[in-house]
DNA sequence: CTACCATTCAAACGTTCGTTTGACTTATCG
DNA sequence: CGATAAGTCAAACGAACGTTTGAATGGTAG
């Protein structure tokens, strides 16, 4: 209980969780080596083992820290609008749920950027246990917003609606996780990537539009 | 200009490739190491550094032999289009860009499935030299594409169109890299997640309602 | 002061990594 | 038939990997 036993853990801790961050965003969890994070984070090479057990339980240290707040963020942001009493729409509803994932990618000091960006690769790694993780901690707030969307789309068939919500979710995590990928398009830096407020009003206008798309005839008929 | 001298040298180095792509998509680069890769591929352990020389060669290779063709087939398929005199509009263009990557993700023989799910994690991967040369790779289609959507939305602004460019390139990549997260959200197995033509049909509605959305006032404003 | 306990540290553990080597196989050609 | 050259193979290379160990450190409690 005392303080020396506390604080010091509680640095070394946050500082090898936010080397990990930024390393594994940049490298993957194979190309970061212990030699690496733990020389980045300032501490010794056996602190990660010592604090954590392993290099498995580490990556998912990494996912909880920021995983639960966030998502627990979007479902708080939902009520809150499902209590105001003002009549929800599908804008209304995508703005809740990006806005969460713009906040973080605009905070640069204590790494939220770094971990939108790892969260972005981590979807895209299939056969990894990690991601049976990052479903399970996924699952309330899908499931809130399924049934929000669902209220204002009443008249959207069950599959279609999932099938929107996946490349919706698709989109915005690629568009966290990739921004200097548009270049590749634009040929040229865009000068205002990372304005989040911009950013935030462009990919809802996508969004939204996508989401109440009329249906297709080809699915209509296979449904 | 043996027979012996050209067959096998051929055989080996798809039986490399295909094995590489494979297994590259399912662990990553680092995660994939050559002792298991050579076993897969059914060859020695020295092949690799032998038919490629190193075994980031190897990745290289990797792309260079499925990147090419594709991009090519998606700006035979534009010039086609623009050739038969039919008016273009936003979901055709759309249709003949996604066409070409659906056709490959339901090429489980050859492995184009794999390469295409392989590709969609590699675009979330920064700071890695292979990126460089798919975006080299990538140019011509873009800027075909860009052109095109440019002439059927003469009215949308040149930055706007990057952005919903990058957001459409985005969903594509995710969905068709990411098909079995879709399980994150609907929180069971859906039976036609692999029926390509229910999901072009989808995946066009979506985007296309996107890329034709209405400017938001916040980005108009901004301009 | 002494005993204690969480933490840090340098060193070493056995394993696996990508790559290299040199001998062996096989098919073609003068 | 030898000579040549491409390809395959088992074995080994040093380097780097994740992890473990046991001693040193330093503040806290009795």
């Amino acid at each position: 209980m005392s303080l020396r036993a506390v604080k010091p853990q509680h640095e070394t801790r946050t500082r090898i969780l936010d080397a990990a961050e930024e390393l594994f965003m940049l490298h993957g969890f194979e190309g970061t080596s212990m030699r690496q994070l733990t020389a980045k984070a300032g501490v010794n090479l056996a602190a990660v083992n010592y604090h954590f057990g392993s290099k498995d339980a580490l990556i998912e240290a990494v996912f909880r820290r920021r995983l639960d707040p966030m998502n627990a963020a979007r479902i708080a942001a939902l009520s809150e609008l499902e209590a105001s009493g003002r009549p929800l729409s599908p804008d209304t509803i995508i703005r809740a749920f990006v806005g969460e994932g713009l906040r973080m990618i605009e905070d640069t000091k204590t790494g939220g950027r770094n971990f939108i960006r790892l969260l972005g690769r981590t979807y895209t790694e299939p056969a990894k246990p990690i991601r049976a993780l990052i479903g399970q901690l996924y699952a309330p707030a899908m499931e809130r917003y399924k049934a929000a969307f669902e209220r204002v789309l009443p008249q959207m068939p069950h599959e279609e609606l999932v099938w929107r919500m996946h490349f919706m979710f698709g989109t915005l995590a690629y568009t966290l996780a990739a921004t200097d990928t548009v270049q590749l398009i634009a040929g040229c830096k865009p000068e205002d990537r990372y304005d989040a407020r911009l950013l935030e009003a462009r990919l809802t206008a996508f969004l939204a539009a996508g989401l109440t798309a009329p249906l297709d005839n080809t699915v209509r008929k296979a449904a």
